[in-house]
DNA sequence: AAAATATATCGTAATATTGCAATATATAAA
DNA sequence: TTTATATATTGCAATATTACGATATATTTT
């Protein structure tokens, strides 16, 4: 035990919780928000933009990376990151989705 | 160590990293959906629904009222749940303004 | 080649999450 | 009032996450 069953779930399920366990930390949102801000794609800077040590700085892009929310080129030196469109997209379908449906069905309840 | 430093971020971004903490588990975003599926709140059923056994079931649905996502109701012997609204309107918003930001700035890197 | 810079990885401690059996609670039905 | 039903809580083992110091790696500058 522990682990979690992901096996029992379909593969969209389990898709979206992915995505929204990579954003479920502050300092990730925080990552994608200055990613947001800045307009081309960044490198270096992230780790003084955050109140956290450069290991964990590190740690968090890589989950970042891992859940297929942003992107890491290298440039030289640095390695520059930048947000990967696809993923948010399918974050604003789905939530656009359930938006509209609790518009449809008008609530009915509690 | 090991907890969390929520205190060095703002309010925003927390409540955004609890949403989509709090989502960020296949059985949390089934049931989400399951409860979309019906067009009402939902007594019981949500524990037959899923592939997980009746107090792991539980504590999902403590941990998704915890965060906002839904509401439950005590309707006689058993409980009611249904959508929050609320925050999953707020989560529409911050995923909408993504993706609106990412379009204006055609995304210029990498 | 040596030093500087940027980032990743390792190792580890603290804490949190996941899952469930056993049990508690609380209402409804018999 | 006993029994059934629905859900929550407790306790615990397995696993995962968070954070960071120390160190490794890789590129650039000197």
């Amino acid at each position: 035990m522990g682990a979690t069953k992901t096996e029992h779930f379909t593969d969209y399920q389990n898709h979206i919780a992915i995505l929204t366990k990579a954003l479920g930390h502050p300092a990730r949102v925080a990552i994608i928000e200055y990613l947001m801000k800045v307009d081309t794609c960044i490198c270096g800077d992230i780790v003084n933009e955050l109140p956290l040590a450069q290991p964990t700085v590190s740690q968090h892009l890589k989950e970042l990376k891992n859940a297929g929310l942003i992107k890491g080129s290298i440039e030289g030196n640095a390695i520059c990151y930048c947000i990967d469109e696809k993923s948010l997209t399918k974050l604003q379908d789905y939530f656009a989705n359930i938006s509209d449906s609790l518009e449809k069905k008008k609530n009915n309840c509690c």
